[in-house]
DNA sequence: TTGACGAAGTTAACACTGTTAAGTATCGTC
DNA sequence: GACGATACTTAACAGTGTTAACTTCGTCAA
């Protein structure tokens, strides 16, 4: 059968997925949505992706990737490693608001999806923060210790502070940048002086 | 009709509610499932709870209400309030392994229940830490401040290091208590010194 | 040119979900 | 004894993810 879907189905699905998601909420989205977005039935979508968690990951996977690049980016950038690890909590947290639904679809309530962090993506972003820590000690700015559980320590105070930015209802809830920014940069700097 | 279901129908209701709920995860809840656990058809539910969100809420907030409690207890044994701020953080890394689904739906994923911290129930409870952390301030132990903002980190701190080990799946989900206990209780103390 | 093959769609269907509407039986009360 | 509230029932609606069976088409070899 002729194609419907133009030349790159996955893509074209996948665009009108995020589309659905962004508008809809992750909540909202179903495989019909997405499917009489782009005019066709829904289990056509099951010719392209094997199950909704899959697709839900690859609308979720692209995004990471570029969270991914910008850390590796920053990191590269950063004089020395400590300046990193502190240049890293705001490409963090500016990932995490600039993409919400991302952030809680891997993220935050991962298991919902059977997704988790990716396997090949994320214990690697993990790891290069356990690096990153090592660098530290290596190089003196830090004390040593265990890297792993430093870096454990790092990530846990910049997803408890976007987590609530995003997770929580009422008045808890803010996503304006600043307010979030600075409150992961006071918990990053508490964590990092901990660690002189 | 004779009531079927025994005397506390509501009550009833919410331990068949827990039972499923602790058995099969949160996700796979249904109100069949519930109704079927009592001998009852499913519609049954709705003369005593609204909704399922509604029980689930009610399911929840007996867990949180000890939980506050606990949190009043300890903030009324220690000996300066400065001790209370760090024993909280025992107490709710403590509630939270020992709870997780309550934990996941009320705090991690509240809004996909529509729930949220209960508007009688949590900001009451975030009032009483930032009051808490006021005394610190009051009592000299805290260099004076924004105790909102500085309460919002440390619950930013605590929440970071326990949906992590709820909500992961894999190598960084760790539900044993020590380790989740000493991180926490290491970030706890970073932000504290921050605010010395 | 014909015919097989495979890819990309289709509809119908299954087993679920939360929830509402309408009907029935039983109780306490006037 | 009639009345009304209470506690339940079944039937149904609109939706979900997903599978099975079927059609339709383009490609490529004999």
């Amino acid at each position: 059968m002729t194609p419907f879907i133009d030349g790159d189905a996955r893509g074209s699905i996948l665009e009108a997925a995020s589309a659905v998601f962004a508008e809809k909420g992750i909540d909202g989205v179903s495989m019909r949505h997405i499917a009489r977005e782009i005019g066709v039935s829904a289990t056509a979508l099951y010719r392209h992706y094997d199950s909704k968690n899959a697709l839900l990951a690859a609308a979720c996977k692209e995004g990471f990737a570029q969270f991914g690049a910008q850390i590796e980016e920053t990191t590269r950038a950063a004089a020395t490693p400590l300046d990193a690890l502190r240049d890293i909590g705001g490409v963090y947290v500016d990932f995490a608001l600039d993409h919400p639904m991302h952030y809680d679809v891997m993220m935050i309530r991962p298991h919902q999806w059977a997704l988790g962090p990716n396997p090949e993506q994320d214990p690697e972003s993990f790891a290069s923060l356990v690096t990153l820590v090592e660098a530290c000690q290596a190089a003196g700015h830090l004390r040593p210790g265990d890297a792993r559980e430093a870096a454990h320590q790092l990530w846990a105070a910049l997803h408890g502070v976007v987590s609530l930015a995003i997770a929580m209802p009422g008045e808890i809830r803010g996503l304006e940048p600043e307010p979030v920014r600075a409150r992961a940069s006071a918990l990053v700097e508490a964590v990092i002086a901990s660690l002189l």
